[in-house]
DNA sequence: CTCATATAATTAGGTTGCCTAACAAAAACA
DNA sequence: TGTTTTTGTTAGGCAACCTAATTATATGAG
């Protein structure tokens, strides 16, 4: 473990190479993919502060994708029956994303999914250090928002 | 923060999705990728240990991809000069993979590369929080590697 | 010693999840 | 009114993986 030999900073790029490539929904090619679960969560969550349904420009932002990208999530879950696009009322440019019934039923699954892919390691780490695990992550994120390593591409937000 | 509404398993879903997409390297479409740089990583650890070169099988034991994911970077990293190949005196059928003088100038930039990505982190977290992220992320790993969430196509080993 | 089988690597082709550039439509402003 | 800005889409491309099939070589069973 000689610093020289083999850096920390080296572990942890390896390490997190690692981390990125784990199938947590241990998807195998059926239903909505993970970037589709991860859109459903927020429109799902949107839909409790406002019911007329998310924007394009809103999920691009959170989901940290370009809007472009958002175009074909939707497209996508619009093929699978999940999500309905509708013309904003006041703004005919921005369009207003819902779940579907079957959309809801999905998000459930999906729900269900995630819970059974981390409640194994949650009580296997147990409430502690799933906790300071969250509050790292968090700190990692909050270092890197502020530091400019930036998903590819190098979007400037 | 009600556990119903926002269960810890989708925060963490949330947050691993989030660092999977940190682009460490600052990569900008010039010089090695990042998949080559873990590459050009493990044939440089292998060769301390073996002079001879590491095989495409060990590589891909080690990387934790296919086979052909193997021979397309080993591709990609010849035409760039990075590695050479030589089928091995004992056995024909296995190919020797070792890194080229400018292969191994491109692995100290590459290692510079990666200390400048995560030492202002490391800083960032002092080294109490640093190891217990290095500790955390391991866990995680080692809980996954026994328990089935293995990577995408659900290989094996 | 030969033939069937196993192993190493490659080729071919596909998928996911992103991106940029260029565009059309609508709104905002000057 | 006309220019500029904003919103979303279309078109095309790329990284980083995968599986299935193929080739070449080695190994083991009779």
């Amino acid at each position: 473990m000689a610093i020289s030999e083999n850096p920390l900073s080296q572990q942890l790029f390896e390490s997190f190479m690692r981390v990125r490539k784990l199938n947590w929904l241990n998807w195998h090619g059926a239903g909505p993919r993970p970037s589709d679960v991860r859109a459903l969560f927020c429109i799902k969550k949107d839909s409790a502060v406002d019911g007329t349904g998310i924007t394009v420009t809103a999920l691009s932002n959170q989901l940290r994708v370009s809007t472009p990208t958002v175009t074909q999530l939707m497209n996508d879950l619009e093929l699978q029956g999940l999500v309905e696009r509708s013309t904003d009322a006041t703004d005919r440019r921005v369009i207003r994303v819902r779940l579907t019934e079957e959309g809801d039923r999905a998000f459930k699954r999906a729900q269900s999914a995630v819970a059974d892919a981390f409640n194994g390691l949650i009580d296997y780490l147990g409430p502690d250090q799933t906790a300071e695990l969250a509050g790292l992550l968090g700190k990692v994120l909050a270092y890197y928002h502020d530091h400019q390593v930036l998903p590819t591409g190098g979007r400037k937000l």
